[in-house]
DNA sequence: AGTATAGTTAGAACAATTCTAATTTAAGGA
DNA sequence: TCCTTAAATTAGAATTGTTCTAACTATACT
């Protein structure tokens, strides 16, 4: 891993905020000036396709970057506000139906959250 | 129902293809070759809004609509084809879980296909 | 018919991300 | 330590899916 792998996985995994690709870079900038945006995307694919952080796409916003602990995600479908929340672990459910063949899940769940009702 | 409206929705209904906006152009204008790719967004959009047709936001891959009867999604994480799956209903232990704060939800599985594995 | 409203159009604008080619850094011998 | 090669990083151009804009058209309602 070079500093900026080590250093954007540690951003991800350290904030609790969903970020995105420019906040990450913004935050990686206070510890290395000089960086550029490139190194930021080249590194954050890097990370997700080794399985140590997640990308989450959702329909209307841009990609962001959480850590890999399991958990599941709450939208608030007006103002696409983004919670964790903690549902039922489907990991063996489906790798049952799956023969095993499984890799990872990903649950997203739509509401209105309190703020827009 | 405006008549691309109407047609935009049965292109998505009668397709079990998971289509681009721009394949969803393509086919649309076979039948008004005069049809902008403006109106094809602004139906899609209008058409999701209302949750009459899915917009389906995966990692890697440009926006996709989909019908909107409920079925989850199996996803390769190597060549990214896409098929769908029909795992558990968990429109009511969610529903129990949020105090029937609840609109929908969207389930994706990730795994390695048989050709690519 | 006349007027307001909603829908559509072409193409410019936008923004997130990827690409490119040059440069820098790191790693592993000799 | 120096040399060589590979890997990482850089700046900024390019790409691309989508939205925006302003003009135009169709539709619905008095």
């Amino acid at each position: 891993m070079t500093k900026y792998e080590k250093k954007i996985y540690d951003i991800v995994n350290t904030s609790r905020e969903h970020m995105t690709a420019e906040q990450i870079f913004d935050t990686l900038k206070q510890t290395y000036p000089g960086v550029s945006r490139a190194t930021v995307y080249n590194n954050l694919n890097k990370l997700c396709d080794v399985n140590l952080i997640r990308r989450l796409s959702i329909e209307g916003m841009i990609d962001r970057y959480d850590h890999n602990a399991r958990h599941d995600h709450l939208i608030c479908q007006k103002c696409k506000e983004l919670v964790d929340i903690n549902l039922e672990d489907l990991t063996e459910s489906i790798k049952e139906r799956l023969d095993g063949n499984f890799l990872s899940y990903d649950l997203k769940v739509f509401y209105i959250c309190p703020k827009c009702r």
